[in-house]
DNA sequence: GCTTGTTAGTTACATTTTCAACCAATATTT
DNA sequence: AAATATTGGTTGAAAATGTAACTAACAAGC
């Protein structure tokens, strides 16, 4: 039978789920918070920044988030002003997202925290294990 | 300004969520598939099954999870015959969850399922980044 | 041309989660 | 003892998510 020498602490899922929910949990003030932002929202808004004006399928892809959501997020972040769509000649099905100024502006405050946030979070660990530590989660993520 | 070598797979939230879910969702058709249990659901099934029987209240704070989601879990379970509940003589707003055979049974497959699992995602990763992971994560997590 | 199939994106509906108010039992204060 | 506060747990409404059906635009086959 199970000896039961095998805990919660022991199943990698739960491990990773509970960090992420507080880590998750931590930096949710600075999107929520200031911008009033859902995770979506502000993943969103970090993709259009980080790599530039897209569509909502690309976003999906990159993200690798549904396009239900997506297109959610899209609609609030829309009628909030952070973006603008614009149509696309060649395909009408497809529309240009981009930051407007007020999204830009958000994204490199979000930017900035958002590196500053995992400065500080990895500063209590040693190099090796920070690098591990990424190259575990990209793994199991199979990013 | 921001130099622009930080990227979504430098931001430890993200990584973790993603690797959180992959590895989530790759586990839930043992207590979704087999059993129709919801993940907290699971989680409930497995406090009972590891560390015996206990209040709603001490499982909202081993497992951390709010009272409401407790709950609803409960109920759910109960209605499926998982678990039953008892009165405690010494106060009456408390209740002994215990899990019923059914549940027993449920557990020690669910609980073999999860060690296979979790033996099966680190084989691909060394002993010591297995013990870092985990020290990592435990330690994010705040545990 | 016309039909069929695909694709990008939205919308409607069911399920879950969250938040606050709530109830009943116990504990505390006076 | 009476009044108040606290605690364990439930419930209802609002917010968010997931699933499937849908629309409109394009593409392919005939």
């Amino acid at each position: 039978m199970t000896n039961s020498d095998f805990d919660l602490r022991d199943f990698t899922p739960y491990l990773l789920n509970m960090a992420a929910e507080a880590s998750s949990e931590a930096f949710q003030p600075n999107y929520k918070g200031k911008y009033g932002m859902l995770r979506t929202e502000w993943r969103v808004v970090f993709h259009l920044g980080r790599y530039g004006p897209m569509t909502a399928k690309e976003i999906c892809e990159r993200a690798r988030v549904h396009k239900t959501k997506v297109s959610r997020a899209v609609a609030a972040l829309e009628k909030k002003w952070f973006l603008k769509r614009d149509a696309l000649p060649d395909d009408r099905r497809l529309e240009k997202l981009s930051l407007t100024a007020k999204g830009r502006a958000a994204f490199r405050d979000l930017y900035d925290a958002a590196r500053a946030f995992d400065d500080h979070l990895m500063a209590q660990f040693t190099p090796e294990q920070q690098a591990m530590l990424r190259d575990c989660l990209i793994q199991i993520a199979k990013l």
